[in-house]
DNA sequence: TTGAAAGCGCTACCAG
DNA sequence: CTGGTAGCGCTTTCAA
C-alpha cells in the first residue's frame, strides 16, 4: 500500500524511454528495438506494474469482458445446478485471454431485455451470450438493433443470423426413443419442455420422428416446464389416461425425476409400470433410484465454446460473423428407471 | 447505429451549457440552477444519453463491481445447486445500486487466490465476497495486503478482522439434534465437512455442545466432505462400525442424501434403522424419499446482505470497517428421513 | 451559478 | 526505432 499505484508512466520513466515505447513493448507490438523492449519489461517487473484495465478500456474502447444474463426466477436458480456447469465454461475459455464474466440475473423475460439494453448502452461488457432461445426469440433483433455482439446458444435450426454453437439434442433424443423400442415399449410418451423454446421443440420433433421411424403411432405429448413439479403433474395426467404409455421421455432430467418420484408415490413400479428417461445427464440423475436413463449433454462444452466464439466475434467481427459451431451430440446413458415392457 | 454514440458533450452542447454543468446536473450535484439542470436533463433524454461506464471508472477510481471467485472443482460446480441461490441474492443487491457482479472459477485455492490478486492488481472490482471461509483462511491477510476491500461470508466466531455476514448453523444444528432426541435417539453420529473451514467447525462444536446438554455421550464423528460421494463413503463407514448409531447429524444435505440413497442400497430402513437429518435445505431433500429432515438456510438473503455491506464498505470504508450482520439462524424443516428410534 | 481546463491511465498516430 | 501528443468520456477543481 505504498501510495500510487504505479502507471506506465513509472514504468516508462524508469526504463528511460518514451511511454508510447513502453506500451508498445509491453504488448508485443512492433516498432521497438529488442533492447528497449527487454528494459522496459525488467523495469515493469521491478516496479510490479499491471497495466489499468479502466485506462485501456477507456482508450481502446474494450471493457474486456462478456455478459451473460440468467432469465430465470430466483427460485429456480435454486433448484437447477444445470448452469453452474456452463459458467465454469465460459470461465475457463475467457480467463486465459484476459476477459472476465459479467453475470446478471433478470426474472422475467422483460427484465432480461432490460438487462441486455443497459450492458449495451453503458458498454460495460463487449458481448453477450444469449441461452436458452426461443424460437423467433426478441433479443435476436435487440442485440442487432442495439450493435451488440452476440453468440447463440442452441439457436433456432437453419438461417440463425447469429454466431452460434449447437449441440443438437435430437440424436440423442432419437436414441432414447431406439432404446425404448428395443425394449419392446410400443406406446412412448413424451413430457414437453415449455412452449416456445428452441430446445423444447427440437426435442418433440425428434421424438415424434423416431417413433415414425420405428413404425410407431405417435404417443401422448404431455406439456411441461423444464421442473421437477412439473414432472409431478405429467404423472398425475398419466395416471388420468384411458390408455398410458409404458414409457416417457422427458424434455429433462428434472422433470423425468419429478415424473419417477410422483409415480413411485402412486404405486407404480419404476420401469416396471413405468420406464422413464430424461435429458441433460445432471448428477440428480444417478442420486436417484432407479438412476435416470438419460442423454449426457455437455453444458461445460456449450459454454466454453460460445464464449471462445464470442471472443473471437468481438476480435473480428467480420470472419466470424456467421461462425456455427457444432458440437458432438450427447451419448446416451443406460440407468435402471427403463426396462422391458411389462 | 447512427454513428458515434452520445456522450456528455453533446449533450453539453444541446443544452447550451458547460461539460462540467452538464456532469453537475445530471449527477444531481448542487451548484446548478435548477432551470439549467431541467435543460440539461432534457437534452439528455432527447439524445438517450447514458453515461459511459469507462469513462466514470476511470475519472472516479472506481470500476462499479463487485468480484466473487468460486473456489472449487468444475466438477462439483455442476452437481452443487447451492451456490446459485448466492449470487442470485448478490444480484438482487447490486444492480439497484448500478454495480454488477465480476464472476471467477478457481478450481484449487492457489488458482483462487492468483484470481483475487488479479482482480486487485488490475482493479477490475471495487471488492470481493469471501465465502466458505476456513478458520485462518489465508484470503484475509491477502485482502488486507493488496488493499482490496472485502466482506465475509460465514467467518471465524469473534475477532474477525473485516466486516462480515454470518448466519449460524449452530443453532440449527442443535435444534437437529434436539428433534433426535426427542424421538429417543441415544446414539447420534456427525457426518462432518472438510475440515479447515469454519462452518464444518461450527457444525461439529454444535453437535457435540447439543449432546452435551442432552446428557448424551458423544457419538462417532465421521469425516466427510460435503458431496454425495462422501456421504456415501460415511454409509460403508457406519456399516463397518462395531456398534452403530441410530441418528446421523450431516454436515450437509448434498451428503445426507448420499448417505441415505447408501444406506438403502445397504438393506437398512431409513429412518427405520437409521435416522438421518442434513443441513442447507436445498431442493434435493424433498426430491428423495424419504425426504429430508433439515435446516432451511437462506443464500439468497446472505449473498444479498453480503453485497449491500460490500458497496456500503466501498461507499465508506470507516463507518463500515467492522460492521457485522447477523441473520436469523435457518429453521428446522422434519422431513421423513427422521423417526423413532427402533 | 457557470465554464475552462486538468487529469484518470492507456493506446495510437505521426513526426523526427 | 523513438518520442511527443492527441484523444477515449468523465469528474472535479478553480477562476470568472
Amino acid at each position: 500500500m505504498n501510495g500510487r499505484r504505479v502507471t506506465i508512466v513509472d514504468v516508462a520513466a524508469r526504463a528511460g524511454v518514451a511511454i508510447s515505447s513502453a506500451s508498445s513493448a509491453l504488448n508485443g507490438r512492433s516498432g521497438v528495438s529488442q533492447a528497449t523492449r527487454e528494459r522496459v519489461q525488467e523495469a515493469a517487473r521491478e516496479l510490479g506494474y499491471v497495466p489499468s484495465l479502466r485506462g485501456r478500456s477507456l482508450s481502446t474502447q474494450r471493457a474486456f469482458s462478456i455478459g451473460f444474463v440468467l432469465h430465470r426466477s430466483l427460485e429456480v436458480l435454486e433448484a437447477d445446478p444445470f448452469f453452474g456447469a456452463f459458467i465454469g465454461g465460459i470461465e475457463q475459455a475467457i480467463s486465459p485471454r484476459g476477459y472476465a464474466l459479467v453475470l446478471q440475473v433478470g426474472s422475467t423475460l422483460e427484465e432480461a431485455e432490460g438487462r441486455y439494453r443497459e450492458l449495451a448502452a453503458n458498454r460495460r461488457v463487449d458481448g453477450v451470450l444469449l441461452n436458452e432461445l426461443r424460437i423467433d426469440d426478441s433479443r435476436i433483433d435487440l442485440v442487432q438493433e442495439i450493435g451488440l455482439p452476440a453468440v447463440g446458444i442452441v439457436p433456432p435450426i437453419d438461417s440463425f443470423p447469429l454466431p452460434c454453437v449447437r449441440q443438437g439434442s435430437a440424436a440423442g433424443v432419437r436414441a432414447l426413443v431406439r432404446h425404448l423400442v428395443e425394449l419392446g415399449h410400443r406406446n412412448i410418451a413424451h413430457v414437453a419442455g415449455p412452449p416456445g423454446f428452441v430446445h423444447s421443440q427440437e426435442r418433440i420433433d425428434a421424438w415424434r420422428g423416431a417413433l415414425e421411424e420405428a413404425g410407431l403411432a405417435t404417443g401422448a405429448l404431455i406439456p411441461g416446464d423444464f421442473t421437477y413439479d412439473g414432472g409431478r403433474a405429467a404423472a398425475d395426467e398419466i395416471a388420468a389416461m384411458a390408455e398410458r404409455p409404458s414409457a416417457v421421455v422427458c424434455a429433462n432430467d428434472l422433470s423425468a425425476v419429478g415424473l419417477m418420484i410422483r409415480a413411485q408415490e402412486l404405486g407404480w413400479s419404476v420401469p416396471g409400470d413405468l420406464s422413464i428417461c430424461g435429458y441433460d445427464g445432471i448428477a440428480l440423475g444417478t442420486y436417484v433410484r432407479p438412476t435416470l436413463t438419460t442423454v449426457q449433454a455437455s453444458p461445460r462444452r456449450v459454454g466454453a465454446a460460445a464464449a471462445e466464439l464470442l471472443l473471437d466475434l468481438i476480435d473480428d467481427p467480420e470472419a466470424n460473423a456467421l461462425r456455427h459451431v457444432d458440437l458432438p451430440a450427447g451419448e446416451l446413458v443406460v440407468g435402471t428407471s427403463t426396462g422391458p415392457v411389462a
